[in-house]
DNA sequence: CCTCTGGCTGGAAACGATTCCTAATTCTAA
DNA sequence: TTAGAATTAGGAATCGTTTCCAGCCAGAGG
């Protein structure tokens, strides 16, 4: 018995005779025999390792993103590897470098920035397929997941509107990143629709911490002309602006309407009955997983979209009285 | 110029002549050769891989533990695969010997349950070094992260003793676990120190779930006797409790008094100024990470004890009536 | 009875590194 | 000058698998 014969009749190959075939099943019960990954890896030239690659696996989105990708990857034969690139573009350009040494199958990635020309030249000579979360980077040769926040926001910005509202500030994150650029299409688009002008003050786009938003928030109500609604876009920036609301003595959702761009773990136990625009991250993580195992099997790039949803509840209906 | 030579400046070895060293360096700058990891771990029989299995990435303690375990790991040069087990011992079982074919140098666990002899068997068996988190098996060789709760959970329940609280109910996971029977523990404590009996109907050990916990709390407030205050084990469990409690249209910290075991994200935004039992999610990754370094490098099992620190805050100190 | 075909099997090369061993070169000392 | 030691380079084995290839044996057909 020959390890090659022992290997064709693990693998189904067509050439085994049925009395080989039991002979190598009886051994291998006996001895347990289970061949080795990583030899397997090195002959074969595939590792069936995805690697994960977010800002924050500490993100309620992004953890259930990943929960999601690596239940369906499994699935699929796939383990993941998992890595914070805590924000940082050099970290960032590390792992891929990492990923790459290691003979990754593919990546799925949230990048940090998208036009950095940088990590555009990286994956472009990554010779590895990637799948891009909610980025868009032209001229790159990679699949992605895109989130159609504008219209959500615009739903909840025409809400807003409809039941009174002017004076809406809007924080989010960088304008260099498709994510904001969508929800601020959305936001015009209500305001173009409603024949009304957005003052330009209460937009607020820097950055998608918590400290950023909080203290936006607070320069925003010390304000003489106070907004009467607030969209936070992102958990981090909802937390700080609801933590800077807090702090005025100021009830989301009473005081001041509020909508929360994307919901969290108990979103719902919070005061305020808070409005959303949902996106369901479990698709986004089966998603991922479907357009990266595509990009394996040799098949093209595409670009899957997942819906978003207002979700109405009682801190967008106060109407204002001034 | 050999392979075996590039080898050696590489890898630093001491019979280099300098000559050879730049001839190498130079080359390997020019052609932006990096070593094959893969190779190198199937030579090696190292693959500077740990895997990290819980039952729920989404858990927002456990995402916290993962990232700050990636984070140490990564330093010393270790990547980490992740697994969820979804709470199932088949599927952890699975995952054991998934690790195993992977030759994974580590692996850093939360198990399903502790008195399974499968499990028990199953790591015995296994060859690789295990750190367990918050899980105690007799006649296991594997080093754990161990929590201190019984004394955060003392110290809270001392505390709503002192308040006037009698009828204290208790809502937590499964006893064969050794984190419900430290909770336990504390709880049981502060009572015999207070010379006060326990009524067991109070005492509700079944399962972390939600579902658990919002059943048993709506059944703890239909009966008669109901408790003046509620310690529930586990972010899960705290929604569960919290979410009936809104239904019951009792606040929790008002109506009555709360202490939640571990806290999560935006736990101070809950209304209620809740008390907790907090332990340091970024300690615990540290301490797994250090201990399966230790074992890897051959040093002996290991436990550390991360303490748990009682928060008091207004939901504790409501006094009651009757 | 011989040859051809086709199914199976075992041996060997390959994947890309590390490491041991041998041999060549240089250097030291007698 | 030459033997012996020290230094260092290259070849080969190895890790555990897959896969190619050559060859064996049996059965079929002439």
């Amino acid at each position: 018995m020959a390890i090659s014969s022992v290997s064709r009749v693990l693998s189904n190959h067509a050439d085994v005779s049925e009395d080989m075939r039991l002979k190598v099943e009886k051994a291998v019960a006996e001895l347990g025999y289970e061949p080795d990954y990583l030899a397997q890896s090195l002959r074969k030239g595939a590792t069936q390792t995805i690697g994960f690659m977010i800002r924050d696996i500490t993100n309620p989105l992004f953890s259930i993103v990943a929960q999601s990708a690596e239940f369906e990857l499994h699935k699929a034969g796939y383990s993941i590897i998992l890595i914070n690139s805590h924000g940082d573009a050099e970290t960032e350009k590390d792992y891929f470098s990492l990923f790459k040494r290691r003979r990754i199958d593919g990546i799925i990635a949230s990048l940090v920035s998208e036009d950095s020309s940088q990590a555009k030249s990286i994956i472009n000579n990554l010779g590895i397929p990637v799948v891009l979360l909610d980025r868009e980077i032209t001229g790159l040769k990679a699949s992605a997941v895109i989130c159609d926040h504008a219209s959500g926001v615009k739903d909840a910005t025409t809400d807003l509107i409809k039941n009174g509202h002017k004076k809406i500030a809007f924080i989010s994150g960088m304008k260099d990143l498709l994510i904001t650029r969508n929800r601020l299409k959305g936001f015009e688009d209500a305001f173009a629709q409603a024949r009304i002008k957005i003052d330009p003050n209460y937009v607020r786009l820097g950055s998608f911490s918590e400290e950023y938003s909080y203290k936006e928030t607070l320069d925003l109500f010390a304000n003489k002309k106070r907004p009467t609604a607030l969209i936070t876009g992102g958990i981090s920036a909802s937390a700080g602006a609801l933590r800077a609301l807090k702090e005025l003595k100021l009830k989301a959702g009473k005081d001041v309407a509020f909508v929360a761009l994307d919901e969290w773990p108990m979103f719902d136990l919070l005061s305020g009955d808070l409005s959303s625009v949902y996106r369901d991250p479990i698709e986004i993580g089966r998603e991922s997983a479907r357009l990266i195992i595509n990009l394996i099997d040799g098949r093209p790039t595409l670009q899957a979209v997942v819906q978003t949803q207002y979700r109405r509840r009682l801190s967008s209906k106060r109407v204002v009285n001034g």
